[in-house]
DNA sequence: CTTCGATCCTGAGAGC
DNA sequence: TGCTCTCAGGATCGAA
């Protein structure tokens, strides 16, 4: 599912070939993704704008367009921006279609159904629930490591829900999520304001590690993920934990377990990432 | 403050 | 073969 680096990369596929186009047309075969406007008025009122820019926060695509207005674009967990020619045969699961001036579309497909298109005006961009919620971006600057250090003080609960938690740190998944405690040798369940001070270093330095290292090798797709090329990542080849249950650990050969950790499926060494 | 369960949805895989 | 069941999960909400 598309976790930080997976939407990076979809913003980079996209952001040269959209940015100066002109959305002629929308084609909306299922509307059930679009809260805002009603879905009646996205075709009226998207028309005619361009692609002014393209940014990522989180998971979120921030599209900026002509006339001041935002579309903002989160694909949950099987969401895909697609940019191909308008001959391309559709997916089955293409709920919308933007016709654009250079004769291609940027197509929406969707298989569960659960990602979310807001069109707004910029002006209430900062305003947008769950946009103007998220935390920190761990690839900028703010993410340090007296950053994190301090946050963990208070957290009372499994580090695992912490790095989950979108308005803390904005654009960690469970996969990521998995494979960053797995690096830092901590076991998902551990309490956050128990780690250690190596720990959070531990903990920060994998954070940086592994979502660069996702966007380097464009993503994981695990399920259906691909970028706006229809290109699959390559970062689930190198998943030390996430699906591996019963596997050997590369690093001690131990069997990888699998729990529930805030009612996701939690990979992880027993013996790399010891519980305390 | 915290966890937990339900909700949205569809397809893959398991079990029979 | 074909049915039913479980699982997968990001974000949000209400309840405990
Ligand atoms: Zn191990």
């Amino acid at each position: 599912m598309p976790e930080l680096p997976e939407v990076e990369t979809v913003k980079r596929s996209l952001s040269g070939k959209l940015i100066g186009k002109e959305i002629r047309d929308l084609e909306i075969y299922f509307s059930g993704n679009i809260r805002r406007p009603d879905p009646l008025l996205m075709g009226e009122m998207i028309r005619g704008k361009k692609f002014l820019g393209i940014d990522r926060r989180g998971k979120y695509l921030i599209f900026t367009l002509s006339e001041d207005l935002a579309l903002v674009v989160h694909l949950r967990m099987t969401g895909q921006l697609l940019y191909v020619d308008a001959a391309f045969p559709k997916d089955k699961h293409t709920h919308l279609v933007f016709s654009l001036s250079d004769g291609m579309e940027l197509r929406y497909a969707d298989l569960r159904k659960f990602g979310t298109f807001d069109l707004i005006p910029l002006s209430e961009l900062p305003q947008l629930k769950g946009l103007a919620q998220l935390g920190v971006e761990p690839l900028s600057g703010d993410f340090t490591v007296q950053w994190l250090d301090q946050m963990l003080q208070n957290k009372n609960r499994s580090i695992k829900n912490v790095l989950l938690d979108q308005t803390i740190i904005a654009g960690i998944g469970n996969i990521y999520a998995d494979e960053i405690l797995y690096e830092g040798g901590i076991h998902p369940e551990t309490i956050a304001c128990n780690l250690t001070e190596d720990q959070v270093r531990q903990l920060w330095q994998a954070t940086v590690k592994l979502l660069n290292l996702g966007i380097e090798h464009r993503g994981t797709s695990i399920r259906n993920y691909v970028d706006g090329d229809g290109r699959q990542g390559g970062f689930q080849e190198l998943l030390k934990v996430y699906g591996r249950r019963g596997e050997p650990c590369v690093r001690c050969g131990s069997p990888i377990g699998k729990t529930k950790v805030q009612g996701r499926g939690t990979y992880y060494c027993p013996n790399c990432q010891p519980k305390v």
